[in-house]
DNA sequence: AAAGCGGGGCG
DNA sequence: CGCCCAGCTTT
């Protein structure tokens, strides 16, 4: 099914739904946090999901919310021991993003996450995308909003030969299409398609506007930055030359200095470790 | 607008 | 091997 982009009548509007969410009633992905609303483990599964396949979140999220099944857990919980279970995930500042909401939200007088994109997006580590869908998946608001897979879907159906199209051209037809009788269905059946597109090859991102292709990793500042981290959650604290013999990199001195600006580590009389509380 | 930030899994 | 992933933050 193909839809002209622009002029969306309502007879295409429910055209394009049913095809959404009929792929969804038959080939709709089961994940751990679509079996809750529970706004802690929505965020959890969020944050965790920001660049970062579903095959490689669903374990990490059972140990997570296992080990810190609330936000008060998190809050109390030394950052060590997140860390410990946040390894190997990537985008390590997702860790003290989650802690910092943690402590934001059992320091608030309601002590609950916020419902709205505008507060929700007012948190550490929370962006637009991020923001919508916990409006979305945790309180079935009606929000409009893109990410890689609705991206992927729209520009399917709606940008046939079109090239660099822009996240502003797809929010209106996003809004236009958006079915309001249940926005947490709708946002997982448009996920799922769009993850179905890109896996049948039919399209991937290439013809969005905002589509960059990645540095590399290996040998990357980032890549040491993980090492770091790494080191100093299996060894507890490390003196800082042993650091940087151990990693026998030039860059590291630099790097642990950024880290304990960006408050992941502490100095402790000339050796270094993964923050405290 | 562009660059930095992780690391595993896939073809 | 290169490429991608339910993006955010800082410059």
């Amino acid at each position: 099914m193909k839809i002209s982009r622009s002029t969306l009548r309502p007879t295409s509007v429910g055209a394009f739904q049913d095809a959404i969410l009929r792929h969804y009633k038959r080939h709709g992905r089961k994940m751990p946090w679509r079996e809750t609303d529970d706004p802690y483990c929505i965020l959890v599964s969020e944050i965790m999901l920001q660049q970062t396949q579903v095959g490689r979140v669903s374990g990490k999220y059972e140990q997570f919310v296992k080990a810190f099944p609330d936000f008060e857990a998190l809050d109390n919980a030394p950052l060590a021991k997140v860390y410990a279970v946040w390894q190997g995930l990537g985008y390590n500042r997702r860790a003290l993003a989650l802690k910092k909401i943690a402590r934001i939200v059992v320091s608030q007088p309601s002590g609950v996450l916020p419902q709205t994109h505008d507060e929700l997006v007012r948190l550490p580590g929370i962006g637009a995308a991020t923001a919508s869908s916990i409006a979305a998946f945790a309180f079935n608001n009606p929000v409009v909003f893109v990410e890689t897979n609705i991206r992927t879907v729209f520009i399917h159906f709606f940008f046939m030969k079109k090239k660099k199209v822009t996240d502003a051209e797809i929010l209106p037809l996003v809004d236009q299409c958006l079915y309001r009788e249940n926005p947490r269905v709708w946002y997982w059946a448009l996920m799922d398609y769009g993850v179905m597109l890109k896996k049948s090859g039919e399209d991937k991102n290439e013809r969005s506007a905002h589509y960059v292709k990645q540095t590399k990793f290996e040998g990357s500042a980032r890549q040491v930055r993980g090492k770091v981290l790494k080191l100093l959650a299996a060894r507890g604290n490390i003196a800082e030359h042993e650091l940087v013999r151990e990693i026998n990199d030039k860059r590291v001195p630099e790097i642990v200095d950024d880290l304990l600006g960006e408050g992941f580590l502490q100095r402790q009389r000339g050796r270094v470790r993964i923050r405290n509380v």
